[in-house]
DNA sequence: TCAAGTACGCAGAATATTCTTACATAGTAT
DNA sequence: ATACTATGTAAGAATATTCTGCGTACTTGA
């Protein structure tokens, strides 16, 4: 059904769900929170292996700093998307894992990365 | 068949389309394509209304000024998203439409607004 | 005893983004 | 002469984001 649907009916369904008022459009929400440098990576990271210690991520992501990871992934706990189990064995570690709402969003990297190959480069 | 797709499909079809060298990845360059605090908002109006002046783009959009209209469109313009056609009558006027590529988002914004309804608010 | 590993936190500097305010242009109406 | 329209530009201030470098607390292994 959505493969059948046609550009009139996509922008008809984009009008009618989405509320032009900024503070209340679930786009716009969303693209706040994948807003930031390291956003994205840190998620894509979690795709590939789920759950993933804070050291992976650090060592996955090249040029990423402690302080950056720490926030970035600080600011996807409290949207929701990401969750945070401490092991407080020893050593101490830390394991992070996309949450449902932030398995949910694998539709949306799957049309983007569509659109991509389609017309980046 | 898009419809049927598991998460384990997306998954596996996200990773392995999508390029871990940041500079390369499609997904990282549209995420930038759209960073800016108004980007989305312009976009959202050319859905709405395509042609649109840019006049009728600043009354629209509560709060933007002319500085961040004007280089909001330029950027949008320069990745290829959008187009200016400049009528030079009297008095003169620019109208501003979505191209191909900036139509072909609406998948995303489709999906986008599909997960925001669920998990916003 | 001492270096190395794990998972951070913090303060200040550097950089990027956005905002404010004023001005430009060109013809038309008053 | 002056104001008005539409579409911008420019310069500097304010704000947000990111980076740099250092510190913490704990434990293991040499």
């Amino acid at each position: 059904m959505d493969k059948d649907m046609t550009y009139d009916e996509y922008t008809q369904a984009v009008k009618t769900c989405i509320l032009t008022d900024a503070g209340n459009c679930p786009v716009t929400s969303l693209l706040l929170m994948l807003q930031g440098k390291w956003k994205f990576q840190i998620l894509y990271e979690l795709c590939i292996k789920d759950p993933i210690r804070f050291g992976e991520l650090r060592k996955n992501i090249t040029g990423i700093t402690n302080t950056m990871l720490t926030s970035s992934l600080r600011e996807l706990e409290r949207d929701g998307l990401v969750s945070r189990i401490q092991y407080n064995e020893i050593p101490p570690h830390v394991e992070y894992s996309l949450t449902k709402m932030g398995n949910d969003l694998l539709p949306i990297f799957y049309e983007m990365t569509k659109w991509g190959l389609r017309y980046i480069e």
